[in-house]
RNA sequence: GGGUUCUUAGCUCAGUUGGCUAGAGCGUCUGCUUGACGUGCAGAAGGUCAUAGGUUCGAGUCCUAUAGAACCCA
């Protein structure tokens, strides 16, 4: 966009010819690496790390777009800004995406060395790991690329590693052989923050078990009637009069032929089923605890990948779970002990991962100790250290924080960190310590890895490979990421800064929308309602999918997205474009030198200075309050409405009219604020801006828009004189323009207008002539109301335009009338108050005055609608 | 079952410590090849702020209850 070719600009932009030329010029420039500067304050932000098997979903674009608004705005306001950008392992997402590649080649997993199996995992890493980032790049975010950091880096898989040893050496992390989450799609245990529960349509059994030595039975009802085969009790509720008598029985297990016994425990509920439940303690929680309160024998009946193994009857064995629930049904009713079978709906937990049920196991486990270290996590977020936007998630991190349970760290798996410990192959001693024992061929390693979490945990304050960096970096001043990870990722992530670093690992995070289709439905792959980012990028551009989201995700609230909304994104671009092109057409004869001048300043250059410091104020206030679609919809109001509606509307008339020296102060000034609201733009969308910025003046190489100063507030710039001169006649023109419109006056015929008011000056009265086409304009602060002739009152101002041959008088009446009745009513409301007691006597005096004022605006108003309503009649 | 949030124009949402003549974008209707832009310009229609009480001079805003929706935890 040069002065010199204006005619090769294009009418509408397009983001393609643009794009990817200054991200490349950006990147070549390396202008967003930061280093340490004790003269500048630092500003940090550490990207929420996408896992090395993740692809670009519209929920990156959010989050990415919000890191970039705050990372680019802090740059311009001379921060020394440093977006970490990084990547996750994902170990149980990873090694199932790798086991499933090698089977495709044939394969498998129990075939090959660890050491080859992780070889694999890398070459996934190299192959895979960086798309993500190579699409992010299309957005155009400026993340410090020299720092992009890997959880599985050397220098972080030893801080992780110091981290574990650490905790263990203080007792803060144990073994133990307990009941965990076991995903048998992965074969590991998982914690219970990657357990969700499904409601499930199933049914429920009622089983007949044989009274020992009598001719009862007892009947209990199961969800999991293959998990009888492990059964090991029969519990009814202490209070239950149906069963008292049967207490101290015993009972023989079906099938297996187990004598178990019948006991009394608080913990069934007499309501469910028949008040007696079987009770299965190493696959049931419940039942666990009821095990050992009760001393109850653990029968184990699953393998890793839950199928049965051989602690059931052999016909039984070798069975996937759901087969074996199907044959035990059948052989119960073969034995006739089974009783009934209804419908039944229940809650299920399922793996975040597998997406398969998850089996309750008993296992051998590395645990880590929660209560002592949540403490401080928590009160560093209800001490307001760390801050919440929306606020509202303190509430939910309390709750989980107040109530946390001891943390399942260990994986059965091999991509991730492998836990630092050794066993002595004689004496079973335990040697834990980040290098291995020197003696090495008298020990064996743990075979387990840590949880991913257990390693991202670090990532805001180890992401920092230097004590100095970690010093001038940390901690870090925003965390932006979606509310579903509160517990996985921040709760953990504040735990370590305290714990490790006695100091907060963020300042303030923010919690985004979550992303949803018009119905409502969370965006996923399988629904197919989640459009591809790069599509729209392709379609739409960058600048425009970064403003749409921005402007329609609320704080707090989720966001309803649709491809066609991008158009607002799109729209506004072209409207920024287009402003542009029109100065840049004016500059064609013109020498101008692109300064805020002083020379040739009327009321409409004062105003939209006026109006440009309100609105950087509030823009910034809006950024720094989190409220960042505010602060979209103000810059987007600025620069269409005032910029573009008026300013350059007004404009017009000087550059069409002027001497040359005054179209040259004109447009200067024009260009400089133009220049300065596109740096106000440029946060959110770097790409256009950057683009016109360049051709608007002649740049250094290597100088760019987004490492400019923001633009300051200059309080004494606001002109609420000149805004209220502007504001009289925009009511002017407005009211003009409602008049042609509903008189239906084409816009080819003129029409003469008569202002009746006391304050308007020559310059005004030019600018409106300029704007509205008039013939004559005759203004006077007495006049008779012309006959046939359309009116408006107006603050200030009666307009009456004759309308001669042209008025239809029914459609003038009730014109006239509808304003007599709105004004009436609200003027009602205004006396209705001032004539109350309690309101004079208790109202602040400030607001009792603009009320005064409303009223007596008003009266005037009404009055003089009413004269001209009667003179139609 | 416990917790959090929401309910304002046809749709999606603003509305900051109560002072409102309740706003915006999209959509709808009318007119417009006006020398930046039809991805545009101008004008218009459209709301008893979920319901019922309460506090207050004054409630979309605060409190209580009810109804409905969403999410999180068990």
């Amino acid at each position: 966009m040069s002065s010199k070719n204006f005619y090769e600009i294009p009418k509408t932009y397009n983001p393609k010819d643009v794009e990817d030329k200054w991200y490349q010029y950006w990147y070549e420039h390396n202008l967003y690496h930061s280093e340490i500067d004790e003269n500048k304050e630092p500003y940090t932000i550490v990207i929420p790390p996408p896992n090395i098997t993740g692809i670009l979903h519209i929920g990156h674009i959010l989050n990415n777009t919000l890191q970039d608004i705050y990372i680019r705005f802090k740059r311009m306001k001379g921060f020394n800004a440093c977006w970490i950008p990084g990547i996750d392992h994902a170990s149980i997402a990873t090694e199932a995406k790798v086991v499933a590649m090698l089977k495709e080649k044939g394969i498998s997993k129990d075939n090959i060395s660890r050491e080859d199996f992780l070889q694999h995992c890398y070459e996934w890493k190299e192959k895979y790991g960086g798309i993500i980032f190579k699409q992010l790049r299309k957005l155009g975010v400026s993340c410090d690329w020299q720092r992009e950091r890997f959880t599985m880096d050397i220098h972080y898989y030893r801080k992780v590693i110091e981290a574990f040893v650490k905790l263990y050496k203080e007792d803060l992390i144990y073994r133990g052989f307990r009941m965990v989450n076991w995903d048998p799609s992965s074969k590991s245990a998982i914690s219970d923050e990657e357990v969700f529960y499904k409601e499930v349509k199933g049914k429920l059994w009622y089983f007949k078990y044989p009274v020992k030595d009598s001719s009862e039975f007892v009947i209990v009802a199961t969800t999991r009637p293959e998990t009888m085969l492990g059964d090991t009790g029969i519990a009814v509720n202490p209070d239950d009069e149906r069963y008292k008598h049967l207490l101290g029985k015993t009972v023989i297990l079906p099938i297996v032929g187990r004598e178990i016994p019948l006991f009394a425990d608080e913990f069934v509920d007499k309501e469910f089923g028949t008040g007696a439940v079987k009770v299965t303690p190493a696959h049931d929680v419940n039942d666990y605890e009821m095990g050992l309160r009760h001393n109850l024998e653990m029968v184990n009946i699953f393998n890793e990948d839950a199928t049965s193994n051989g602690n059931v009857p052999k016909e039984f064995r070798d069975l996937d779970r759901f087969d074996l629930r199907y044959k035990v049904v059948v052989r119960m009713e073969e034995l006739g002990l089974l009783h009934k079978v209804e419908d039944y709906t229940n809650k299920v937990g399922y793996s975040q991962r597998g997406n398969v049920p998850i089996e309750p196991y008993l296992s051998e486990q590395w645990f880590m100790r929660m209560e002592k270290l949540a403490k401080p996590a928590l009160d560093a977020v209800l001490d307001g250290k760390v801050n919440f936007y929306p606020e509202h998630w303190v509430k939910t991190y309390e709750h989980w924080m107040a109530n946390i349970r001891d943390w399942c760290i260990s994986r059965q798996l091999w991509w991730g960190h492998r836990i630092p410990v050794w066993y002595n192959k004689k004496t079973d001693e335990l040697y834990c310590e980040v290098e291995p024992p020197a003696d090495i061929e008298n020990w064996y390693r743990d075979d387990d890895v840590l949880d991913t979490w257990a390693s991202s945990w670090l990532w805001a304050q180890d992401v920092f490979t230097t004590e100095k960096e970690q010093n001038y970096y940390y901690p870090t001043d925003l965390l932006v990421t979606a509310p579903d990870i509160i517990f996985f990722w921040v709760a953990r992530m504040i735990v370590a800064g305290m714990h490790f670093k006695n100091e907060i690992p963020f300042r303030d995070v923010y919690f985004t929308s979550t992303v949803r289709d018009t119905q409502g439905r969370k965006m996923s792959k399988s629904l197919g309602n989640s459009p591809d980012p790069l599509d729209l990028i392709d379609e739409y551009g960058a600048d425009a999918l970064r403003f749409t989201m921005i402007y329609i995700a609320p704080l707090g609230q989720d966001v309803l997205f649709s491809t066609d909304k991008c158009e607002i994104g799109r729209n506004f671009a072209n409207k920024i474009w287009n402003a542009g092109r029109f100065l840049m057409m004016n500059t064609q004869n013109i020498t101008v030198d692109k300064e805020l001048v002083d020379e040739h300043l009327d009321f409409t250059d004062r105003w939209i200075l006026s109006r440009f410091q309100k609105t950087i104020k509030q823009f910034t206030e809006a950024i720094d309050d989190y409220e960042i679609n505010n602060a979209a919809k103000i810059i987007y109001s600025y620069v269409w409405n005032d910029f573009c509606d008026w300013y350059v509307e007004f404009s017009k008339y000087r550059l069409y009219n002027a001497s040359d020296e005054v179209k040259s102060a004109v447009l200067s000034r024009a260009i400089a604020l133009f220049e300065e609201m596109l740096k106000l733009v440029h946060p959110f969308m770097p790409f256009i801006t950057e683009e016109i910025w360049q051709t608007l003046g002649d740049r250094k190489v290597g100088d760019s828009i987004s490492v400019q100063e923001f633009p300051q507030y200059y309080g004494i710039l606001v002109d609420d004189i000149s805004e209220n001169n502007v504001e009289f006649i925009q009511n002017i023109i407005t009211a003009i323009r409602n008049i042609r419109g509903e008189m239906n006056i084409p816009p080819s015929k003129t029409v003469n207008v008569f202002l009746k008011t006391d304050r308007i000056n020559d310059v005004q009265i030019k600018y409106i002539k300029s704007i509205v086409k008039i013939d004559e304009l005759k203004i006077a602060s007495k006049m008779q109301k012309p006959k046939a002739s359309a009116s408006a009152v107006v603050k200030d101002c009666d307009v009456f335009i004759p309308l001669e041959g042209l008025i239809d008088l029914n459609v003038e009446r009730s014109r006239i009338e509808k304003e007599i009745v709105r004004i009436s009513s609200s003027l009602e409301g205004v006396k209705k108050k001032l004539f109350n007691e309690g309101f004079v006597a208790k109202a602040p005096a400030e607001v009792i005055e603009r009320e005064r004022t409303k009223m007596n605006d008003w009266e005037k108003s009404l009055e003089k609608l009413k004269v001209i309503l009667e003179d139609l009649k």
